[in-house]
DNA sequence: AATTAAACTAAGCGTTTGCTTAGAAAATAA
DNA sequence: TTATTTTCTAAGCAAACGCTTAGTTTAATT
């Protein structure tokens, strides 16, 4: 008995993740996220509570997104070498117009630091080891690495991520390539 | 026939580098700033014209702060030691309490993007160019090393760097070593 | 057709932002 | 001492910030 919404929270949503994803969180202003996803202030604020609601929802849909690539590192059988295909997704994931735009979770952590609320910290967190564990997967489909190899492999590639993640924003297509290549030399 | 200035440039300077390196451009306030630097809003402006203006003093304050162990890389003959042994004075120079600053330049670069005003730009640009060149210089100490192996590797160094920088915000000592070591077993 | 409850619009709330300015204080030169 | 010039204090500017709310519109239920 009640008016319906005329937008659906995920549709928005995705375009606070985008807007976000170019500018970071506190370069976004209301008024701008009101703008591109579509909505007046009122209809934000009832549907994700405020500012940092919005950020959340879209931490969690750039995780979803990132799905497709993750899928595909999740149900690669080749060892390193799917890892690697999955540095190479990364970047064609992250590109935007000529020049990239990062891993969404990167930035925040770049821009907030152990500054952000402990509720987006944990989605940040979780991100990260849920990705480290597909590294330590694909690492162990290799029979000869010791566990401890693989542990520090792991903590290797997921620090060289932080660097593509960053690298992808400044640097040109034969650097980040060089850079990759190096990575998986001799793995 | 005046009054005198109750306060260094320099030292001011110092003191609203530290401030940012901390806490990043945007979330770094004018009114932080006063506090930190020790002076009035009036005082900040007629030294350094306006915000931006005390943020590239502090950049090129920052850089010449990064020459003690910058000179440590120039002055060593003993090539890619020499440049494993910066990436570790980095991760001690950049350490806080427990946790990394990271490098200014590279938070920078994170937090604007290409949206950074071209005298910035250029100021970041030419740290990131005389780094990647002092690792050229050790590079190029090893005489077994192909002119066209130095660049590669050199791009591969320069991107390790974001990495490193990032990952001293977020990660414990072992992963960081784990890391360091890695890049320099391949080499 | 009347009722009702949620979704909308748009104006405006108090704060904080970067920056300015009028007037007082200080230090040198005459 | 007096005149001059710069630095300092502190109040205040317009604009933008995150967020709220009064009043209107819409759609399902009675």
């Amino acid at each position: 008995m009640a008016r319906t919404k005329q937008y659906k929270e995920e549709d928005v949503i995705q375009k606070a993740m985008n807007l976000f994803w170019r500018n970071g969180y506190e370069a976004t202003s209301v008024r701008m996220l009101e703008k591109e996803m579509g909505i007046n202030q009122f209809s934000i604020y009832s549907s994700f509570g405020n500012k940092h609601g919005v950020f959340v929802e879209s931490i969690k849909a750039y995780k979803s997104e990132l799905n497709s690539i993750r899928n595909i590192l999740k149900n690669s059988n080749n060892g390193i070498l799917g890892i690697k295909q999955f540095f190479y997704n990364f970047l064609e994931f992250t590109k935007d117009n000529e020049q990239g735009k990062g891993c969404l979770v990167c930035n925040t952590v770049s821009e907030l630091g152990n500054k952000a609320e402990p509720d987006l910290m944990v989605e940040l967190m979780k991100f990260t080891e849920e990705l480290r564990s597909l590294f330590v997967n694909n690492l162990k489909q290799d029979k000869l690495r010791t566990e401890d190899l693989v542990e520090r492999e792991a903590n290797y590639l997921t620090t060289s991520m932080l660097g593509l993640s960053l690298g992808s924003r400044i640097q040109n297509e034969t650097e980040l390539e060089d850079y990759i290549e190096m990575i998986f030399n001799k793995m």
